[in-house]
DNA sequence: TCCTTAGATTGACATCGGTCGATGCAATGT
DNA sequence: ACATTGCATCGACCGATGTCAATCTAAGGA
């Protein structure tokens, strides 16, 4: 026969401090993931691209729109655009001279779901 | 009496491949302060200090609870703890011994609305 | 009063990340 | 063919950030 616990084990506690959970916390790996997202947005400089990006009618801006509105110098507005892109949020279109940078359709907001059921 | 422009002002764009905007883009200070709320969630030890408090029944979780799940010393947590803290995630509720930590209300959706109308 | 425990603070360290100047490269104009 | 223009890449610099050991403080218990 075996021995009947003295008490319920949903009531081992880990410290007497310790309150019940409603609900799963996120798991190590998500939080990872969905930290490695928020990092490449957490930048003003990246954060006013993509804002420039979704301003324009086509949704689609060059890297000489956001030189001309970021005091930030060519190279460093290169760099943002590929944190961004690797992280993606946005994709890159070369067409002669220019290449033109969209913002990925859904991604902003994925993100912000996530965000909100964490 | 005034000379007539050429061109309406609207047409004066700033370099041949750019297009027009729909929208004005987010203002700078916007930027910075959205990506300041960003940084302090962009960090996996910090996304599961957040989960972890949620998930509890009552909302409030003590820094026992953070330091059996989390594979991190004592004073790391206590510094993410102090990050959430400070950038308006998380208040402090001291009992006796112990801290305990609570998630403020709509922050982390104030933070994901403001992202999706970026 | 003394000891223990919970948690915050400090200081040091290593790594990461934003920035720029210099350079490379491909496409266009002359 | 050569110069110019648009943009990506490289290398270096330096401040910001995550981490821990050591220390400090406050609250309880013996």
């Amino acid at each position: 026969m075996t021995v009947t616990p003295v008490l319920p084990l949903t009531a081992i506690a880990a410290d007497a401090c310790s309150s019940p959970l409603a609900r799963a916390a996120i798991a190590a790996h998500s939080a990872d993931s969905l930290a490695r997202s928020l990092k490449a947005l957490a930048d003003p400089a990246r954060l006013r691209i993509i804002s420039i990006v979704s301003a324009h009618a086509d949704q689609e801006a060059c890297v000489c729109d956001l030189t001309d509105q970021l005091t930030l110098s060519q190279p460093t507005i290169s760099h943002h655009l590929k944190v961004l892109v690797d992280a993606g949020f946005l994709t890159r279109a070369k067409r002669g001279t220019w290449s033109y940078y969209s913002l990925v359709p859904g991604s902003l907001s994925a993100v912000a779901e996530v965000l909100t059921s964490v």
